[in-house]
DNA sequence: ACACAAGTGCCAGTCGCTTGCAATTGGCGT
DNA sequence: ACGCCAATTGCAAGCGACTGGCACTTGTGT
């Protein structure tokens, strides 16, 4: 599959939020699937599909399917951080941008609207209207380029 | 494996040059390892490793270990745009940054100074040395902007 | 309470690599 | 020119992250 084009994102903050606007999209509310969104809105971060299969002690294509059908239906998104696997958020439950640093191989949050300027100044320059929802900014840490100064 | 950490860049402007740069680094110049050269020397733009196994009749594993240990060596980086495979460059030889657009699946390339206002600002606020060698920008680009207006 | 499409479990398959290991070979030292 | 030996290769198997087929089950509008 390839990135997602851009969906029309549905705020939640709430789990029934989620659930009505799943049900006006026509998706059933399964016992696995209500499973996966609890999981999803009680997370701390981002999640990967294995690692819900795990919690929730269900077989990972079930997982995979219901990311997958809630993504389309923009419940949810999920961002990459380095290589590895997607990791899942649900929509509108504390919005968050990533920049990794492969350093140290951890992903701090930012505000969305912080990077709005970087988005402004590409859209001027390129005409693309970029985000940083589906591969995280990658770059290294203070803390890194401090420990690591041979880098270039 | 993770996205590897910053290594030194070494720009290359002929084959020779890599070639160089590889002895001084202790690697053989392997059939194998020459005809990766050249291939992605004379390559329009980044191949994946799958891609180069094809065109130059080669054994994928060896490929793929070739491009690791260039890569590992500075010689060579590589790329993804969206979902798929890394897209391989040798360095030095038209470095370029990439925004990809999900909606077309292409993408344009960027100079790379063209970008240095974006890194500069992102230094400011969150102090990450950003980089867009990695991961593609991955962005709506204009003509898919207004094909599908529906989009947020 | 039924019908029937949506969703599930299971199993096999795919894609993009990675690893182990025995056979080969590039590039020195002589 | 020859030999040595670690670097490299080929082959086969394995792995992580999914994806697809298919028969079975279940949520839901009527």
């Amino acid at each position: 599959m390839t990135i997602a084009p851009e969906v029309p994102r549905l705020p939640f903050s709430s789990i029934d939020d989620a659930i009505e606007a799943l049900r006006a999209r026509g998706l059933r509310l399964s016992m696995t699937r209500e499973l996966v969104l609890e999981a999803l809105f009680a997370a701390p971060g981002p999640v990967s599909a294995e690692e819900l299969a795990v919690r929730l002690a269900l077989v990972p294509t079930s997982v995979y399917r219901n990311l997958e059908a809630l993504e389309r239906h923009g419940l949810l998104r999920h961002v990459h951080l380095g290589h590895g696997p997607g990791l899942y958020t649900l929509v509108g439950h504390g919005e968050h941008e990533y920049i990794y640093c492969p350093g140290c191989r951890t992903a701090r949050t930012v505000r969305p609207e912080l990077l709005d300027p970087v988005r402004r100044h590409i859209k001027r320059r390129f005409g693309y209207e970029v985000r940083f929802t589906h591969f995280a900014l990658v770059g290294q840490c203070p803390r890194c380029a401090a420990d690591a100064p041979a880098c270039e």
